[in-house]
DNA sequence: ATTAATAATATGTATGCACATAATTGACTG
DNA sequence: CAGTCAATTATGTGCATACATATTATTAAT
């Protein structure tokens, strides 16, 4: 019997957790309240108040004032992606990563680029396309437009000795965004990059960031046959 | 001028966001200590802790005992997922679920699901495979192992009623797991039942979930043709 | 009986204080 | 000069208290 110290938050928060996973509490169940709880774990309201807040962050409890707490019916499993800088990402593979510049141009994006960002169809925008290899392996096909307006000097930026990746976080503001995960099936130019066959089955990631109502970049991500993107739950 | 109440926790949050997205901050820097802010801002120590712990917890502090708060400088996005069960998941889409019962029979799994639980290589497994419909388009091919010895009552189970989804909701505790996704190329029996080309690009989740160190299920989702996951960052 | 005003209640938050803990700095020692 | 240890410091946490706020329950008024 491991002995929880529930007097701080953590402990509050395993024996809360406790009580759900073993299934003491059921999913819709009412939980006793902050003040009850704290009187029988022997601890201040503040310390369960922390537990229960952290366990209804992680979608374990449902709350509501005066409507008290339940054990949530609908435990939808969250998962929490960290998506890091594809140079970190290769190398927490342990790998090396390079990278290879193949297109750095302004010119006019295709509509559905445009129509997705919101800018006018004719609006010249920079074209990067960079292939990132991991141990000499490619690793990812990087396909990007940038909103040459919204970004000062960017048409001056040498991606060839910087991602565009890095050269963003460096250079412009934090932003928001809509991100997809797809499959998309290889075509002849992808094939060629990545070193698969066409037609093979590829992961995608399509991302559209903004900084404000302002148009920052569209990026297709399209990784080499065989990527997985894993996680814990 | 946005005036903001800079005694709550949250307008403290908004406050210091605002300081990092515009810049003033700039990524790496350090930031003053939580008794400086708090002076300076006119507020508790508690309430500047409250706000850069959130603002930690989104990613865009480090913060280290002693060594202080800096700016994140690598801002991997953070990604939130939150999954639903598969009915839900149909209906958030405003398409009426329903669900074709393919197999539910006890067998022998392939190695390959065994030894990724943990188990003996000759272990009997439930084997379930389900097709979800959404509006009676294919919208997902559910094929599932659970470890019976792990969940009593399985057997009995009838999944042509309840999908194993839910059922496992019910009747089985929280688990942690492992999920990963993918791109797969469609079969002939995958292009069958999802209604697309063989070969087609399919979007997979891959999910392996516990309880505590016993394996409960193994299962894979393959979506129909053209299915993408999305988020906001 | 329906509706409006009011009370009760659970969670949400702010505060001052104290002490815990991790990590760095720097002094001291061999 | 390297290595050890202690002082320092920023964050982490617990607690008592008070008040805020959302929501439900109750009561009064029509």
């Amino acid at each position: 019997m491991t002995s929880i110290d529930t007097k701080s938050w953590r402990g509050v928060h395993a024996e809360l957790l406790r009580r759900i996973t073993e299934r003491e509490w059921l999913p819709g169940d009412a939980v006793p309240n902050e003040t009850d709880l704290a009187t029988e774990l022997g601890c201040a309201r503040t310390t369960v108040n922390r537990a229960m807040r952290a366990l209804a962050d992680a979608g374990f409890l449902d709350r509501r004032r005066r409507a008290g707490t339940r054990v949530a019916s609908h435990p939808t499993s969250r998962i929490v992606l960290d998506i890091p800088i594809i140079r970190l990402e290769v190398e927490q593979r342990n790998a090396e990563w390079r990278q290879s510049l193949i297109a750095q141009k302004l010119c006019t994006p295709p509509p559905i680029v445009t129509s997705r960002l919101g800018l006018p169809t004719h609006t010249k925008m920079l074209h990067v396309q960079n292939l990132h290899f991991a141990d000499n392996h490619p690793f990812l096909f990087e396909d990007r437009w940038l909103n040459v307006a919204a970004l000062p000097g960017v048409e001056e930026a040498d991606f060839a000795a910087e991602s565009p990746n890095e050269w963003l976080i460096q250079n412009a503001p934090y932003t928001t965004g809509d991100i997809s995960f797809s499959a998309i099936n290889a075509d002849a130019a992808l094939a060629e990059l990545l070193g698969g066959d066409v037609g093979a089955a590829l992961f995608a990631v399509d991302r559209i960031t903004w900084n404000g109502d302002v148009p920052i970049t569209s990026v297709r991500l399209s990784y080499a046959p065989g990527y997985r993107m894993n996680s814990k739950i």
